[in-house]
DNA sequence: TAGATTGTTAATCGATTAACAATC
DNA sequence: TAGATTGTTAATCGATTAACAATC
């Protein structure tokens, strides 16, 4: 699969994340689809479902549509989601929690290998994906004994820490190589710019769903 | 408070709750800020600020900047967070659970008034918040009795079943009179377009970080 | 071949930013 | 008044969409 290198933009990769989710649910009634079916679902014009996925390459037949199965396997693999991504949690609170012990939310290709907390009283407990709660202390020596030992090169986290110590947390994951952070605090990040963060903030969410609904214009 | 009606962009209400979100923050430090300021850490030019600000009224002082006591004010006010809105929960699972045992994740203006299941093990349960999980049939009486015995409206859910019932679940909701649906799933919910719908879906909000992180060109 | 739908170009639309008059 | 920063206009930039040649 050949892959064209430019200028992507964030709303493109926002729309791939949907395309895959649609399609997912689309196989099971069907093996095709075209761009007027996925602009439908997605509510959208045929024109930008055929642009977003022509950004990375031609996936379709021109009087047929494009094969379901094949798509997904693009969108899976320029997602990079067609291996595993090893992923620490850092902060076992609620959320961390959720997670952990619920890792269908993740979705395929991302896997839990370490989990850190503060708290005395977290750490050494199991959790319920069978992991320890290490001492987020020693996240430093976890990433480089899991590069030593398996070649396990790890660069993402899901900071899932109270929004008091997330920058601190923050700080202190990119000090030990963490180079993409899925922030689920309200707390805005202030980090090297080389950093990726993608927020995740319910609180926001709510927020934003509110004001749409006190000012429903539909 | 005057605030003009007119069309506004999904991105700039986005980024209402990110200012409010950096204001509550910077208000620890100072009372007033600027739109340099205010850009530096947003990552956008002062530029945008003051235009976003300006969409919805003149809140600054020439010369000076804007008091951030004020500017919260009006911000929490727009979003409608100034008054408690009443939400249900609908799944009571890892997620739904994560949530009513940490209300904190809501943010100030939100109040979880009900919970529904339809797993017959979970239903008369109490959760931590001491609400009692009610079957989701009966999400249609609870309505309309909050309606009749406290003058309670209640039109936002937070969705967060089993991505296989989303749809029927929604559609359920929206019968019920509910026009503003928080996804927790990673199902595309089809509803009729007077249903807001904001998307909350963490293994695409992980997809998303992991292309970044695979194709970072910063 | 005729019909259908892609991939892409060009036109349109909307969002961001530069620049500056207004004004504290 | 001089200095600073807003609010807003106009210019720029980028994203969406219409339209159509390419082609299955």
């Amino acid at each position: 699969m050949k892959l064209k290198k430019m200028e992507i933009s964030e709303r493109v990769v926002q729309r791939l994340t949907e395309y895959l989710s649609i399609l997912k649910e689309a196989r099971k009634q069907d093996n095709e689809i075209n761009s007027i079916e996925l602009a439908k679902i997605m509510n959208t014009t045929s024109a930008q479902v055929r642009k977003d996925l022509s950004t990375f390459g031609e996936f379709g037949v021109r009087g047929k549509g494009y094969d379901i199965d094949n798509l997904i396997e693009i969108i899976t693999k320029i997602l990079g989601i067609d291996k595993i991504n090893h992923v620490i949690i850092a902060g076992h609170g609620k959320m961390g929690e959720m997670i952990s012990s619920n890792l269908d939310v993740l979705g395929e290709g991302f896997k839990i290998v370490g989990i850190f907390d503060k708290d005395k009283n977290k750490i050494g407990k199991t959790t319920a994906n069978n992991l320890i709660v290490q001492d987020i202390q020693n996240v430093d020596e976890f990433i480089k004994n899991m590069k030593k030992e398996f070649n396990i090169k790890i660069d993402t986290a899901i900071l899932a820490v109270v929004k008091e110590q997330a920058q601190i947390a923050a700080e202190g994951l990119v000090k030990n190589g963490i180079c993409a952070i899925l922030n689920m605090t309200t707390y805005k990040l202030e980090l090297n710019e080389k950093v990726r963060v993608v927020d995740m903030d319910i609180s926001a969410k709510l927020q934003e769903l509110n004001f749409w609904r006190l000012n429903n214009t539909n």
